[in-house]
DNA sequence: TAAATAAGTTAGATTAATACTAATATTATA
DNA sequence: TATAATATTAGTATTAATCTAACTTATTTA
């Protein structure tokens, strides 16, 4: 796997959570979303690109299947370390900001196995699902 | 507290870890211990000494006071999730390397109550005592 | 102590990531 | 098609990390 940064990793996020709707993802879009300007977020898309991880489509945005990947397997990491936090008692929003300032950098194997070993929670304290589409 | 860098978190555990002998640290040691050449050890040096948690006395180097905090939060988290993952049935070297990599993001307060929910172990598994000087 | 050696520092360059503005190109839409 | 909206390029800046080469400051030792 690739190695990403927190700003590629906010930015495949903001991608994918943007795609859920009917409109397509654009630079425009994704500018407004993270608050930065469109040539710094095309910056950012381009590393993506070359990561593998996104394509672009005449201003469409969307992930690669390589991009799903990473985007499953971080969202997998995150919401376990959330079921942890929330479990030693952090309030769940401060518990989600502060994981995603290193939830890329933790690997999903290990991951997993915490998960296993705090009995495979299924949801997020939010209530999102853990693995699984 | 300051935000540091990875290079800069290796730095001072390595400073830290290279004081406890006779010899007072120098730019050198460091040079050698951290595999890079002196003016780029410097660089990171002076970031440090900026942040105020290093301080230089005729090329001896020292961690200050707000430096030793500095490190001994980033060793508790890094031991509290030497034990988590070691109970999950990760490899404590692999755990030890892998936590390196994000232990100095992880939020102090946080890693207590985490270890407080995990029964506050006293020593990770390679048996080096968590907090307590 | 003076010369030689070692260590530290400065200067100058490079690469990668992040961000900006201004200008240019492209694509939609009215 | 002309206009408006979007996207891209070009060019600049900053921070972090690294290097080599040159220069300075200590330290050692003959």
């Amino acid at each position: 796997m690739e190695n990403i940064t927190k700003k590629e990793r906010d930015c495949l996020i903001t991608i994918k959570e943007s795609s859920n709707g009917p409109f397509p993802v654009r630079l425009k879009d994704l500018s407004a979303s993270m608050n930065i300007k469109p040539p710094s977020v095309l910056e950012i898309l381009n590393r993506l690109q070359e990561k593998g991880l996104i394509k672009k489509d005449r201003g469409m945005i969307a992930l690669t299947d390589k991009g799903e990947e990473t985007y499953r397997r971080i969202v997998m990491v995150h919401r376990t370390l959330e079921v942890l936090y929330s479990r030693s008692g952090i309030d769940a929003n401060d518990a989600c900001r502060k994981i995603g300032n290193f939830d890329f950098l933790v690997d999903y194997d290990d991951a997993r196995k915490i998960s296993q070993s705090i009995g495979n929670p299924k949801e997020c304290p939010h209530g999102k699902k853990i693995e699984e589409e």
